[in-house]
DNA sequence: TCGATTTTTGTAATCGATTACATCTTGAGG
DNA sequence: CCTCAAGATGTAATCGATTACAAAAATCGA
């Protein structure tokens, strides 16, 4: 039993430095913050002092007295989605340049987990916050706006009206995903979801719905398969495709990692990517780098988005909001590359013509 | 130029809702932190003026005066590791149960990040500081420690016997990568590095050689490729492997995704994996099992890993160490997939009884 | 050198909770 | 009904900084 306590060492004050210097606590704390405000000597007898005591301030007793926490919080569905990881890298960044600190929201998909954040919110614990997810839900935000706490939204379509949003267009890439694989041919199409009741996931089903749509197709003309945000939502997809007698052609997966996972499980019933079925990813995540082939896929700028989001927030605490910060929209980028390709025999067209 | 004053709406205090119940705030204080302290019917007057008033603790008040924050730093060396963002989901769901927060202190690879995060500490903003690290630098953690700050290092051998350590058995499991790779048949080796000076690639490397030399081999029987932990090192070291005419049959990667890199470069050269070259990573990324063939791998603990350390944190905060907390290791797991075989014809041994 | 002005420094209030100690209630037992 | 212990509540100090205001010191021009 190695009982032992810890803290409670030396913990210099304010005072100790002060009186170490000869000085008063004021004199301490404006050569810490404002030293054009003290006379150089005084300076350099208070710099000593602090240096000789090791005396760093605390920072609770600073964010009582200013009422700024220098922190904020950042709500993300999942830490270990990619997406969000790299989000939070721009963030990051963002914050850092301006000596913010990042308090991690991890709803780790569980919507149990928000009212925990709401609540760190509330309890002035933050400057503003960052929401990546759009679970949080109307009366949370409500709540922590009439707080009058800064939030940003970075998700697609937030459907508040009154927080400021950055997002990535999803609906008009998915819409466009869906126009590619036409144009190449592909008529019978399948959709594969992310989490159910993400607003990412419906935005991405609109989008599709939209192309789908305007290439003057129906509801009889592509497939559905549910599931989460992750590789094995392909898998089950793909487990659905094989037992169809007339399959799609051309997927389109709402995440990179379920067309991965479609791909890989439908390779292992040696249907052939893309001879047999084009696959269409989205997200841009590293690794659809690395696939064989590399996955076609629509690459969100999230490392962009990260920075622009976190610049919002940090206009909205300084109070300098621009009108055109309200609500940003970054444009992904469609890598076009191996899993997709012009229909071949297993299209009903090309059939008439041409026999395997 | 819409200009606009955030925060400073209401803020309530626990005075208002002292006086809102007609009790002292001593009172209110009471019924919120240790409600069997009061009677029951103040417990309910108090509580209703407390829902009527929507009023929440101000968190920084309380830090200051009770001298705990909640709040744990986290130091990662990057958070788009997906390594490191698993350990970090076991951390999350460990430290949420005790009712503590994160705040993320990401090096993003960049070695001057380390004195900002050694501040945050040293200002108390934290109870505890949890090194996914060995980055932060002996004078950091002595300074730390100094401070009576409870820190728990989660990286193979940091340097410091002052400090507990929970980690996984890198340096042993590298040793047993080879071991397999040389059963296999395997005599000829290559090893692609990871982050040069990271603790981890050290130990993996030490057993690495361990490995080699128990196999009786030596410093002529394998070549090193070096890279930070990232896909491209492996394209790169397969760069080299191409470019050589008695390649190396087996190969063990410090990380998956050098090893994924590797495996994808080298296949775009028509080389098979694994009945030209056999792989093996480290780590165990969810992305290992959706490659083609599935990647032979460590799988390390992560998860859990995380959980440990924070929960011998949480050990360490609460002053209760037991003497087995002191320093765990965890084992990770070989997974037999599809990326390594026994050698073939390229094999000296093998060239001798059949061609091709 | 003196007074007015500016600059520098000190005193003490303040941020919003918790909690030691004092005081007042309550209820049991005689 | 009274006493006394136990329980409930209130008063005020405290955590460690910042900062408004007051006071003191330095600077300047005449």
């Amino acid at each position: 039993m190695s009982r032992k306590r810890w803290r409670s060492v030396k913990e210099i004050r304010i005072a100790d430095v002060a009186r170490l210097a000869g000085v008063s606590t004021a004199t301490v704390s404006r050569v810490l913050s404002d030293p054009d405000k003290v006379r150089k000597k005084t300076h350099d007898l208070v710099m000593e002092a602090v240096r000789r005591s090791g005396y760093i301030p605390n920072s609770t007793a600073q964010k009582l007295r200013t009422r700024r926490t220098m922190n904020v919080l950042v709500v993300a569905p999942r830490l270990t989605n990619p997406v969000f990881a790299e989000v939070l890298r721009g963030v990051d960044d963002e914050l850092t340049e301006s000596g913010y600190g990042i308090i991690i929201g991890n709803l780790d998909n569980r919507r149990e987990r928000e009212a925990r954040y709401v609540d760190l919110a509330l309890s002035r614990q933050v400057d503003g916050v960052l929401l990546l997810t759009g679970y949080i839900p109307g009366n949370g935000r409500r709540s922590m706006k009439e707080a009058g706490l800064p939030i940003v939204g970075m998700c697609a379509a937030i459907d508040d009206r009154s927080i400021p949003n950055v997002v990535v267009q999803d609906r008009e890439s998915a819409r466009r995903a869906v126009e590619y694989l036409v144009r190449l041919g592909h008529r019978r199409l399948g959709y594969i979801s992310g989490t159910i009741g993400s607003i990412i996931e419906t935005e991405r089903y609109a989008g599709f719905c939209e192309g789908i749509a305007e290439a003057g197709l129906g509801a009889a003309d592509f497939v559905r398969w549910e599931g989460p945000f992750v590789f094995s939502t392909g898998v089950a997809a793909a487990e659905g495709f094989l037992q169809m007698k007339e399959r799609p052609t051309g997927i389109f997966a709402a995440c990179d990692e379920s067309a991965i996972g479609f791909i890989k499980r439908v390779r292992a019933e040696r249907i052939r990517v893309p001879q047999d079925v084009s696959v269409i990813g989205f997200d841009g995540i590293e690794f659809a780098d690395y696939t064989e082939p590399a996955l076609t896929t629509f690459r969100q700028p999230l490392y962009e988005l990260g920075r622009t989001g976190a610049d919002v927030l940090m206009r909205m605490i300084g109070g300098e909001m621009r009108p055109e910060d309200w609500s940003i929209r970054l444009e992904p980028t469609l890598l076009e590359r191996g899993t997709t390709g012009p229909v071949l025999h297993k299209d009903f067209a090309s059939l008439r013509r041409s026999r395997m």
